[in-house]
DNA sequence: GTCGATGATCAACGACTTCTCAACATTTCA
DNA sequence: TGAAATGTTGAGAAGTCGTTGATCATCGAC
């Protein structure tokens, strides 16, 4: 898309950053590192940038405030989304972040790997790009594994049409939309459902879950799209 | 990794102070010593330290009470590991394990060489390095060895991905995010299962690092990565 | 070497999670 | 309004996982 992807990575750990660092120039990005909030939002504004990758627990101006001024500019001067994934250092923290919704492209909780660090950012970055190109191309399924389209609000299986009631088509985008990442019931029930979980019963996402299965995959004893991550939830195999 | 490398002596006999002051400063060291805990205490918050040797039987606040304080505060701000070698007057067990288990990085029992403490601290530094220097703490590095990533639940051992139940992951990851410590298996239960030890049989934790082991070891009798630290816990050599 | 303490290993059982299906509730649309 | 489609809930079966205690192996002290 653009000839320089350049990434900045805002966290207050050496040893993070330089991980980080290594990763994303090892995929060819131009990296740019900082320690604190201030100075994150300084680059921010000062450079032309294609991702921010950002820790969630700063200390002083913190991950949040940031998110939160970063996503008020945009909206007020009508300026292009900056792609954001944030990391955040404890699991609890990850239900915040998904019921505040701070516009977050995707998240990440310590520990993770680097490998699936520069996925998730190849991920935001096509799904990023796929939106600035305007009114999509029309839609061609191609070939094998599972196409969802918004839009049209259609679904294909290794190029056929597959036919979904509305909770199913609103579950399985989520899902397709967070890819690789262990969702609970009560995520999903959050997400899908805007509901709580004290008030839906989660085995309603286990029945929906089911019956996507029976449509989608071709052994549904055995799916190789929707996976049981046991005690959590399920997962997406991108 | 640093320009200075100062360090704070806290010990209430004089002559141990001084003792130790020249063995650190004929090894280049800057050193600060004080015979107190509070003291003490103000001087860790007050000054940029590269490393503590800090004895355990303090009269008033105690050596104890200063190790466990300052872990607490480091783990809840997210802030740096600072090295701690402790000093202790007696060879009893108990002060080793609890020692070992609040995370002090070493471990000296009076009387003791100069040129042994010195050892020790060139070693503490070392570890201390390698971790800031990005190849552990919340990161798991690339291609070979353990990979363990919490957004998706999922592990690889040389970059083949293995299956764990959901508390092996939580023990794998607890032990990965702590790095080169010894872990009681009392801390483990607490941090693992938000178990109390009296309430729960310290054995499930052997049992699961016996099952850990069996799924991720090359040669589970002979561990590379979760070794045991006998009469304490576990250890995890990232 | 012997003894006691500690950890490894194994088997067994109970508890919990998910799957599956059926029944009931709600929405949609003719 | 009524029928069909869709959504939600509950209950039982099946399977997995977690926990514990027993027994064997190992380590270190004496």
């Amino acid at each position: 898309m653009q000839g320089v992807r350049r990434v900045l990575v805002v966290d207050d750990d050496d040893g993070v950053r330089t991980a980080v660092t290594w990763a994303f120039e090892a995929d060819g990005f131009e990296v740019l590192a900082v320690d604190n909030g201030l100075s994150a939002m300084e680059t921010i504004d000062g450079e032309v940038l294609s991702l921010v990758v950002l820790d969630l627990s700063l200390s002083g101006l913190g991950g949040l405030d940031i998110l939160r001024r970063l996503r008020a500019n945009e909206s007020r001067n009508g300026q292009r989304h900056l792609p954001i994934i944030v990391l955040s250092g404890r699991d609890s923290e990850t239900d915040r972040i998904i019921g505040l919704d701070l516009g977050a492209d995707d998240y990440l909780v310590k520990p993770f790997s680097p490998g699936e660090l520069a996925a998730r950012a190849r991920s935001v970055l096509r799904r990023s790009a796929e939106q600035a190109g305007g009114a999509s191309a029309p839609f061609t399924p191609v070939g094998n594994g599972v196409e969802v389209d918004r839009t049209s609000r259609s679904v294909w299986v290794d190029g056929r049409s597959i036919e979904l009631a509305a909770k199913e088509f609103d579950l399985l985008a989520y899902l397709v939309e967070h890819p690789r990442r262990a969702c609970r019931r009560s995520e999903l029930l959050a997400a899908v459902w805007s509901s709580d979980s004290d008030w839906q019963n989660e085995s309603t996402v286990t029945e929906h879950v089911y019956r996507l299965r029976t449509k989608i995959e071709t052994d549904p004893q055995n799916p190789k799209w929707l996976r049981t991550v046991r005690a959590v939830g399920y997962r997406w195999e991108g």
